[in-house]
DNA sequence: CTGAAAGCGCTAACAT
DNA sequence: ATGTTAGCGCTTTCAG
């Protein structure tokens, strides 16, 4: 069945830089100026190639082009997972700022795992991507690259590579135990998360509380569930007593949710009772109860900085190299319900 | 640090068939064919040329095989905004089935508007893309295509389009209605969203409530924000006065989330007094206070299911052409505390 | 200002 | 089984 011929020469094929040289009777050279370098053309003629293009419908070819230019207009974007809002939001303000240049980006999620993203590299290369940005890359070191490859790392574990953007985790947990503090809580706890980021928040942490005559200390890991958020919780108030907790520190904002209903089926009151503060800002936090005093991760402008970095690294000398010293970003504490009793509202 | 170079001729260009062909001493026809009809040559060729393929570190240019092939293993996918949740569940389920067949995702953001979903859709265009997929389009008549382009719709307006996967929000409606009404509440109201999506939802629960004695129903238009879900609330509380609702459906859980607020502001309590029942199962739906019920939306396997049909459309004969019906998703009703109060845990 | 010609890297007949 | 040849659509010298 089909179309497979015998009306035209060619019914099925998009329109080529040729078919407008026969219409307009001018060389193809003639018509790729004409589109790429308007002023080199005579006024008369770049006109009637222009009106044959559009008349026809000419759209340039990117295949035919990138083959001769060596760039494809593509950027790699590696993400743990796409459907993570946090990562969402990063890979959205990638495309903003990749968007006016004419760069698009193509996707490839990880999943966390070491072997899926050195595949999802080699995979994006195979595409000819002329660089990528990896979002919370677990194989930096490993990544297929290249002076032509420049791979931008958007994550706590870049340290030392050459294009690096990071989340200041350490001063994020030091805002958490100075609020807390600033509070008047003295019996403290903190949910650590797995990992670099999850090390450093409590590192930050911890530090706020040197020298700070402290009642109590409580400690617990979770994955960075709502589920491990809830059982840590747990676990703390067992152990330090329903008396022994008056400020909690959660390393990610799901633990935290989890931590505010453990606190409430306890009949401990938030924030009278106990303080709770929660990392990352996500969507919902300000839709708990109460509404979650979170640290904030910024992340749209952490993508934009990767974007950049990306962008200046294209015009770059391929003698010269990207800066060692990893974009660092300040996180930002924001109060709500959750720490302090609403005034009013 | 590094290879900088010395190595090789050519540092900086990647190596080609023909440097493997001059290095074995075959023609770059035989390296082709031992790369992609490996049974095609004999055995000891075929390792000389693997063997200096791999020392060389070859990797196959997509460009010039995308040339003489006509696909670029390109699909794109436009997307409201890949920030938020819903949208990246979808893109990541489509993500996942086209992986396996070598396809990569070509990603745009629309934000909802119609002039830059058909710009995206050109800009996909013009990187050759095979096809694609757009999620809640706003242009799905307006955008550019042929057999060559197949787009594949996944929203609520893409109604008689060749190729659409959509969510029933009539039986939606419908669901929520039923919960209210079976757990016997009788003064009910509805949050109606804007859009095609909003009014069938209000379609089905209006449905589901003809020909039962009511003795109330409120009504109230909201944007789907978190704002007016309380405004409306509130406006809706106003008029029928405190003892006037028992049942509460809102068009989307984020303005369920301000429902909740509201109500408990009001002193009412959620379930006993009203019960409430949001729509979409966003991730944070069971972490409010209480957890919220709501009908639940299947992302992924919408997603899944748009990739499917692109597939599909790529192994059609120019001739054929994907149906007409849209495939039909049946949301599913998941109850939480909102709307039945918790039995224990 | 324009045309002729070469070539980007690869595949696909068609020969041998 | 392998080589020859042509050509995908486009840009870019190099002449004129």
């Amino acid at each position: 069945m089909s179309a497979r011929s015998a009306v035209q020469p060619n019914p099925q094929r998009p329109s080529s830089v040729r078919q407008i040289a026969e219409i307009v009777g001018v060389s193809i050279a003639t018509v790729s100026r004409a589109l790429n370098a308007p002023h080199q053309v005579t006024p008369a003629t770049r006109n009637r190639i222009l009106e044959a293009a559009s008349r026809v419908g000419y759209r340039p070819s990117p295949l035919g082009r990138n083959l001769v230019v060596g760039r494809s207009h593509l950027v790699g974007l590696i993400v743990p997972n796409i459907g993570f809002p946090l990562y969402g939001l990063m890979a959205r303000s990638v495309e903003d700022i990749l968007e006016p240049l004419g760069l698009r980006a193509l996707l490839a999620s990880s999943d966390d795992d070491n072997d899926r993203e050195v595949e999802a590299a080699q995979s994006l290369l195979r595409h000819a991507v002329d660089g990528g940005i990896v979002i919370n890359s677990r194989a930096s070191a490993s990544l297929p690259s290249g002076p032509r490859y420049p791979w931008i790392h958007l994550s706590p574990e870049a340290a030392g590579l050459s294009g690096a953007v990071e989340l200041d985790n350490v001063a994020g947990g030091r805002l958490a135990g100075q609020h807390l503090l600033s509070l008047g809580r003295r019996r403290l706890a903190h949910v650590a998360g797995e990992g670099r980021e999850g090390d450093d928040r409590e590192a930050g942490f911890l530090e706020a509380l040197r020298d700070h005559p402290l009642e109590a200390v409580g400690r617990a890991v979770g994955d960075y569930s709502e589920q491990t958020g809830r059982i840590s919780t747990r676990a703390i108030l067992e152990r330090v007593g329903r008396d022994g907790l008056d400020g909690l520190f959660l390393a990610s904002d799901i633990m935290a949710a989890g931590a505010l209903r453990e606190l409430r089926e306890a009949g401990l009151r938030v924030p009278e009772d106990v303080a709770v503060i929660g990392f990352d800002d996500a969507e919902f936090a300000g839709l708990l109860t109460p509404p979650l005093t979170t640290v904030r991760q910024p992340a749209k402008a952490m993508g934009a900085a990767a974007a950049r970095l990306l962008l200046q690294s294209y015009t770059l000398e391929s003698s010269e190299t990207l800066s060692n010293q990893p974009v660092l970003f300040a996180p930002e504490l924001v109060v709500r319900g959750s720490s302090v009793a609403a005034h009013h509202s």
